[in-house]
RNA sequence: UGGGGAUUAGCCAAGUCGGUAAGGCAGCGGACUUUGACUCCGUCAUUCACAGGUUCGAGUCCUGUAUCCCCAGCCA
């Protein structure tokens, strides 16, 4: 059995090898895609779109739909559209058209058209005209309630409208003073003629058109009467010409309507096929809309681009990078079922990303003094340090040292544990990009907390001295009293935690605020939205520059990597 | 309850003529290190929801069962 794995894997490098490439299996959608291409379908093209309703935030899941749609086109050299849904005039609004494509931009991609639905609510009345020429359409008179008991359930059929045999002369004119206005909200709809006995509930008649005396963001008052979605999105995508249209699992159910509203309106020889994918759920986070409006109006939540949001605005304040989603949403893959993604998945790649990217520089959160009685008072030296030691290119910058530093108050331990090897009486440890130094006396005040260390530094060991006459364990971050930031620092945390029942809850200590944080001097010099990866897990993104009474605030992004426990 | 989907490790997820379970995340062990990070090396499914069947051979085919998700908006 051994033996079989060991030669199995022999082959497979052999066979990587020789390709010189690694294999990358191909998704439900693109193995789709490939037969269409080979049968010739579309004739060679390939056009997806993304569809928003323009009613909110894009979130990750959002992201996931994009980098589907958009990664088909280039990968097929395609098209790719934005396109507001926006059929429902009450729920839309300006703001969210414009906050959509700034993202979309972010995430960088460029979409071939922008268009809206209600663009081609014209074409859309017209073809409804042809639905009721043909005995496909009627104007139903019955109210809501009334339809849902004509609808029947799972297990009753429905029954037919009173209304269903009227004359298409009849219907033709109904619909018409429908559209001029002269019924008020809800009095009358247009139905598809289907199957009232359907075992899809989606086929029993479904609405077509109703009435909505609202303005529309874009098309202002011109339309009382608005296209349901089942309706307009098929013809959305025909008449743009898509050929593939990508939506989520849950309109599985709504296919067969999709693929009967072009049949039977007739003018599109190859119609588009509506193909369904899983939508992207994660660990520790927030997708709902109105979860997310209810913290954010009762002031948990910072707005919608709170850090803590999974919103692509939450995520870029956050200081997460386009780049890192990507990779993530490609590694997370697409298929059917319906799962949910590991939070930690997300983190790993925005670590990935900022590695490079992020310059490192030291900060202290909780401060603890140490005094180095052995240096000169009154001396201060500036220190040549790297900026990513990973990447040289970034250059280097200049950090004071003095007889003065604070280091983080968790990295000393008066009675270490077992190891524990950063600063404890006795022990010698470096101090990042300067000297060792050696702890020689606690001082504690009246109360017995510890207030400052006494240490000693040893010169030789000079950061990029040379020095190798003895090895330390431990690397402090430290910064010097000489000259820092003073600074505000609030720490994120995941959104939501587990509840004692095991529910998510909103995690009290998903954002904590720190005064009195130290940072070296070249936060000072950094621009907005500047992304620093520092102490040990996590990276520190700066949220806004605002300086009131000389305090910076800062964000620091935690448990991106947890590293050491006790 | 009728219909439509899904079910491969702690979490995603490959597996497409049936030929003897990819990869990533997380975890674990170790090496290295001027961030306990990073990097590196090793390890991590005798088993594919379950039960039968066909076959020399089944995650892949057949039959049955179970569980989860979606549908009864004039939302999308």
């Amino acid at each position: 059995m051994k033996m079989t794995k060991e030669n199995k894997h022999l082959d497979d490098a052999t066979v990587d090898n020789a390709n010189g490439t690694e294999f990358r299996s191909r998704n439900f959608i693109q193995q789709i895609i490939d037969e269409d291409m080979k049968s010739d379908k579309y004739g060679g093209r390939v056009h997806t779109r993304f569809p928003p309703e323009p009613n909110g935030y894009l979130h990750i899941g959002h992201a996931k739909a994009i980098c589907i749609n958009f990664g088909i086109k280039e990968e097929f050299s395609g098209k790719c559209n934005l396109r507001f849904d926006d059929t429902n005039p009450v729920k839309e609004d300006t703001e969210y058209v414009e906050a959509i494509q700034e993202d979309v931009k972010w995430l960088g991609f460029q979409w071939d058209g922008l268009f809206y639905a209600s663009d081609y609510f014209g074409k859309m009345y017209e073809y409804a005209q042809i639905l009721i020429r043909k005995g496909k359409a009627y104007v139903c008179d019955l109210t809501a309630e009334e339809t849902r008991e004509y609808r029947g359930d799972f297990t009753t059929p429905g029954k037919n409208s009173p209304y269903r045999e009227r004359s298409v002369e009849e219907n033709l004119d109904l619909f018409e003073r429908m559209k001029k206005g002269e019924f008020p909200d809800g009095e009358r709809v247009l139905r598809a003629k289907i199957d009232m006995e359907s075992p899809n509930l989606n086929m029993r008649d479904p609405v077509l058109y109703r009435i909505s005396h609202n303005e529309h963001h874009n098309t202002g008052a011109e339309w009382c009467i608005y296209p349901m979605y089942d309706y307009a999105h098929p013809i959305e995508d025909a008449i743009e010409g898509v050929t593939h249209s990508l939506c989520s699992l849950e309109f599985e159910n709504h296919r067969p309507l999709y693929d009967w509203v072009l049949n039977e309106i007739g003018v599109w020889e190859t119609p588009p096929q509506q193909i369904e994918f899983a939508r992207l759920n994660m660990t520790n986070t927030l997708m709902s809309k109105r979860y997310i409006r209810a913290l954010v109006e009762d002031g948990t939540l910072d707005g919608w681009n709170d850090p803590r949001l999974h919103t692509l605005s939450g995520l870029r304040r956050r200081g997460v990078t386009a780049e890192a989603i990507k990779n993530f949403i490609e590694e997370v893959g697409v298929s059917k079922s319906n799962s949910v993604v590991d939070s930690e998945n997300l983190d790993h790649f925005v670590r990935e990303d900022l590695k490079m990217k992020a310059p490192r520089a030291m900060a202290v959160i909780d401060p603890l003094k140490v005094v180095i009685t052995n240096y000169p008072e009154g001396q201060t030296e500036m220190l040549e340090a790297e900026l990513n030691p990973e990447n040289p290119e970034m250059g280097s910058r200049q950090i004071p040292f003095g007889r003065v530093v604070y280091v983080e108050r968790e990295d000393f331990m008066e009675e270490p544990v077992k190891k524990f090897f950063r600063l404890f009486p006795g022990n010698e440890v470096r101090l990042r990009h300067a000297y060792f130094i050696k702890c020689n006396e606690v001082i504690k005040d009246e109360a017995g907390n510890i207030t400052e260390l006494h240490c000693t530094y040893d010169p030789e060991t000079k950061s990029g001295s040379g020095f190798t006459g003895r090895k330390v364990k431990g690397t402090l971050h430290w910064v010097a009293e000489a000259d820092h930031i003073n600074a505000e620092v609030r720490l994120y945390d995941h959104l939501l935690a587990e509840g004692e029942d095991g529910e998510d809850i909103v995690n009290p200590n998903s954002l904590v605020k720190l005064e009195n944080c130290k940072l070296e001097p070249y936060f000072g010099s950094s621009e907005k939205g500047d992304k620093f990866q520092f102490l040990r897990h996590g990276f520190f993104c700066e949220d806004s520059k605002v300086s009131t009474d000389e305090m910076k605030v800062f964000n620091r992004i935690v448990s991106l990597k947890s590293s050491w426990k006790k």
